[in-house]
DNA sequence: GCCGTGTTGTAAAGTGGCTTTATCACTGAG
DNA sequence: CTCAGTGATAAAGCCACTTTACAACACGGC
């Protein structure tokens, strides 16, 4: 049951933390937007690293970031150190989400501290860094569930039959 | 950064249990079955009700179902007391496929257990078993996050710009 | 018995976050 | 100066979903 006891509490913060920005004024963010947005931000990196980091390609990553450059949330820069790359930077109504972002995270900690008691929820804080150190959890640690296939053939398209 | 101490955990259990399934020669199974196959697995419900208990529409499930039947995982039968319904229930492939799930989760768990120690390890299961009785991760449990966007207008197509 | 309303399953089409594939620009080692 | 590698990104495709639409059936009230 490992998987549902981890995969509820991740899905009430990311519904939580949507919900936040919609309503802080940031309509135009959707789930996938936490890739780039979420804990630490680009920074001033380059999309590859973004990319590496959310575990997704370039390409994937390139296109949120053009989404998101396109609603005004980062920017690209040419890195003048190297002509090839770009630095990716929020933008002033990118760091306002950021902060929207950081604020909702700080009142969920505060909200589950209150519910399950501090003792409770700074042991569970404590055991989860733990688990997130294991060797189960760090080895390969890169690409996400949603990879290529790269096994058995696909399964074509389209629900059941109808015989009725 | 309790987003990311739960995501990560999270991905790796659905990563090895796919890799699993994988090598035990269920090498057709996606992701995206989880839905269906993860405990406690269709045992005879209707197609709605694993909706609902996925957090999708019936159409996404039954397009789920759909995959599953035509590789010999599932069969729906009709309900016998309303001609209306169907009942899902797992063929011997299907059968064979949850026991490699089930056994994939029991030696994540011993290999956790071995990597933590017992007692923390139960302790971690105890507060994530009370976290996911809190109210935050009740409350508004059902339709996952990525739900239909209701909100802001949709920002098309296609990465950034090209001007070189 | 019929009739309107709700429920169930599912077909069909559309959406969007990804993938793979393919270029182009540039860098750095030889 | 090559040339293999790296970075960004365009283009096309995939597929897990969504919304929309509808047909079959259940059921309570008349």
């Amino acid at each position: 049951m490992i998987g549902a006891l981890l995969r509820q509490p991740i899905d009430a913060v990311y519904r939580r933390m949507l919900d936040r920005l919609h309503d802080a004024g940031f309509t135009d963010v959707v789930a996938a937007h936490f890739a780039v947005l979420r804990y630490p931000g680009p920074a001033g990196r380059r999309p590859s690293e973004l990319a590496e980091d959310a575990g997704m390609s370039n390409q994937a990553m390139n296109y949120l970031l053009g989404q998101l450059e396109r609603l005004d949330y980062v920017t690209r820069v040419e890195d003048p150190t190297d002509r090839r790359s770009k630095r990716v930077q929020l933008t002033k109504r990118g760091v306002a989400a950021a902060k929207t972002i950081r604020s909702t995270v700080a009142r969920i900690e505060a909200e589950l501290e209150q519910q399950l008691g501090t003792k409770e929820f700074r042991e569970l804080q404590r055991l989860l860094v733990q688990l997130n150190e294991t060797r189960f959890v760090r080895g390969g640690a890169d690409r996400g569930v949603r990879g290529p296939p790269r096994h058995g053939g696909s399964v074509s398209s389209s629900g059941g039959k109808r015989d009725r």
